[in-house]
This record gives C-alpha cells, structure tokens and sequence, in this order.
DNA sequence: GACCAGGCACATC
DNA sequence: GATGTGCATGGT
C-alpha cells in the first residue's frame, strides 16, 4: 500500500510524490468527472429513506418511489409510522422488495422516535461511534446504510464503502476484493483528512466512474483511474 | 429473456 | 467466519 515516488512515465500526471494512492484517485476522479452534488435529498429525512430505499437498487427507481411518497404526502415520519406496512410497500413499489423496505423503513422511524424523539436534528447530536452502533442495530440498516446516513443526511466524517467503492478499487490493485467492509473504510479514513465535503465528493465520483468503466475490460481500459495502476501495485 | 442495480438478514456449515 | 439464499422492480 501507499504510494512510492512514481515512475517517470508517470510524472506527467502533477501529482506531487508526497501524496497516497487515495489521494491521487481524488483528483484523478475530481479532474475527470467534476462535482456529483450528492446526496439528491431536499433534506436530510428524505436522505434517509432514499439511503434504505436504493439497497440493491438503482437511484431511478428509488426517485419514483419517493415522488410517490411525496404525492401521497407520506414522506415524514409520523405518516410512515401511522402506515399499515403494505400501504406503506405499494409507495414505494418501484424500489424493489417493497415489502421488506417498508418493513426497514418503519423499523427506522421506530428507532427514531424511541431514541430521538422522532427528531433527526437530535438524533445529529449524538455522539458518532455511538449512533453508528445504535444505527447497526436497527433491523434492515447494515453498514452501507448507517454509513451512508450518518454521511450524506447527518453530515457526518464516515466514509461509504459500497459495491462500485470495492469494484473499482480492487480493479486497480488498490485493496484486495475480499477485504472487509471495514478494511476497506479504514483505509480511506488512515489515507484522508476527515473531511465531510470530502468523503462526499469521493465516494459519489466512485460512483461515477464505477457505472461507467467498470463494466467490461474494452471500458476498462478507458478509464481515467488506470493511470493508477502501476502506482497501486 | 438474462443481467444488473448506490444491501441486508437469516440459515447453514 | 464464510457461503448461500430470499427479497422484486425497472432499465438495458
């Protein structure tokens, strides 16, 4: 791991040899594809749901599940809590596995009230380690989800590691595919200041150059990260 | 029609 | 601890 001085075929790439691997797939992403503005939440509730609604599950069909729950003025807490579970999964059809998304959703807002009083202002001032292990424990919230709240809705210095983070890294030699969930975290907090605008920005354009490059060998060797290959190795 | 998409819980070994 | 399976829609 990290970075040794790069070969001279490589330094025409500006980045100073003093920087980590992490650090160049940063600015090799930010340069190529440019700011993400994620999370696409009005706020930081709608964060939430769209957080447990896109396990598994692609953005555009979790969007059409929320504008559901917006037209059904269902998107708020105490609706979603008052919900019969099945009135609750015909809303949000179109994300996939309804039944057991509506079932996690409300798991959350019980959560929710019971610990935070309903409020996510409050439940933003709990202490980190903490609520990310409250958050673990609620049914249907594993560690992408909790990641990807405390981040994205509480604004939080939690780096997400989802599928695309672990595909595109293991493909560029940077950490074995199999490492763990929190193997693959550490190594982003131990490589980068703790950042929020940060962890954002990366984990989204992860995600970006994911959808598009990482999907057969002939892209592959489109990508804008193969330049850090070699440096990986 | 097969495959994939911003996972997780649970059973089994 | 690792591996397999169910959950389900909508786009390509």
């Amino acid at each position: 791991m990290g970075l040794t001085r790069p070969s001279r075929s490589q330094e025409n790439f500006s980045f100073t040899w003093n920087m980590n691997v992490f650090e160049i797939i940063y600015k090799t992403l930010f340069k190529t594809f440019g700011p993400q503005h994620w999370w696409p939440g009005e706020t930081p509730f709608e964060v939430v749901v769209g957080a447990i609604l896109t396990q598994n599950t692609s953005w555009g069909n979790v969007e059409k599940a929320i504008k559901n729950l917006k037209a059904g003025q269902a998107l708020n807490a105490r609706r979603i809590d008052e919900m019969p579970v099945h009135a609750l999964a015909a809303l949000i059809r179109s994300a996939g596995y309804f039944n057991v998304k509506a079932k996690r959703l409300k798991s959350f807002i019980r959560f929710l009230v019971a610990n935070y009083q309903g409020s996510i202002e409050k439940m933003k001032r709990e202490d980190l380690q903490v609520l990310r292990e409250k958050l673990l424990d609620v049914n249907g919230i594993g560690p992408e989800t909790a990641d990807s709240i405390l981040l994205y809705a509480l604004g939080k210095p939690v780096f997400v590691i989802d599928a695309y983070t672990k595909r595109v890294l293991s493909r560029h030699n940077v950490v074995d595919r199999d490492k763990s969930y929190e193997d693959f975290q550490n190594l982003f907090h131990s490589s980068l200041r703790r950042d929020v605008k940060l962890f954002n920005e990366y984990h989204a354009l992860l995600v970006a150059v994911g959808k598009i490059y990482c999907r057969s060998n002939p892209l592959c060797d489109k990508c804008p990260l193969r330049v850090i290959r070699p440096i990986a190795l």
